[in-house]
DNA sequence: TGCCAGGCCCTCTTTAGGGCCTT
């Protein structure tokens, strides 16, 4: 495994539950390499059967861009290809890690990495922000925001950005000059109550 | 036609319920 790289990524789908039919419509993901985007993944896929108005709405991906797209499991084996050897993050990754899971055991392929939350480890550092949503988090950090949320690169963009926010204030609670993803692990299983005894601790 | 999930996390908790996040 890459200790110094990780993917970033995010889906869109038909809906919220791959167990219910849902399938994957897009997927987006960033490489993090020492903190700096080093390469990029985006491509829409054909799920088979129409999207709801709700989900073109909310996405902007309409039935017509899809009709156009490669089907999932073409970009799928292409984006396994690209998450191989990596560690992963998304925010609420419990929701990609299944259309991931799903996705892939549908072409007989899986990973090798371990999956990290944004927003769960938001959730311990931001204790104050309003809401944990993406898009609000990016602005509590005052990160400048010029695109569509809710589009899979972009959003892998945006929790980039977050991801290294949130990392840089590690270090500066730590004075650590690398954060090792077992300590997001740590922080991210254990209690908001004990996150600055932990970050203080860890030296 | 109508309806659909799941993991985290808090609390007036653990023999439970509901809000937050993701699409």
């Amino acid at each position: 495994m890459n200790a110094n790289s990780l993917i970033i990524l995010d889906f869109e789908t038909t809906g919220l539950s791959p167990d219910n039919g849902d399938r994957a419509i897009e997927i987006g993901a960033v490489k993090l390499e020492n903190g700096v985007v080093t390469d990029r993944f985006q491509e829409l896929m054909y799920p088979g059967r129409p999207v709801s108005h709700f989900i073109a709405d909310y996405t902007g991906i309409t039935n017509v861009m899809l009709s156009k797209a490669a089907p999932c499991h073409e970009v799928m084996g292409r984006f396994s290809d690209f998450i191989q050897g990596q560690n992963l993050v998304a925010h609420n990754a419990s929701f990609d890690k299944r259309f991931l899971d799903s996705e892939l055991k549908r072409i007989s392929s899986g990973y090798d990495g371990q999956f990290a939350c944004s927003l769960l480890l938001s959730r311990r550092l931001y204790q104050t922000a309003p809401n944990h949503k993406l898009g609000t988090l990016t602005n509590y950090k005052g990160i400048a925001s010029n695109g569509s949320f809710h589009r899979a690169l972009y959003d892998s963009e945006m929790t980039a950005k977050l991801w290294v926010a949130m990392l840089d204030d590690i270090k500066q609670q730590t004075g650590i000059d690398e954060v090792p993803f077992s300590l997001i692990q740590k922080l991210t299983k254990t209690t908001k109550a004990n996150v600055g005894k932990l970050l203080a601790n860890y030296r």
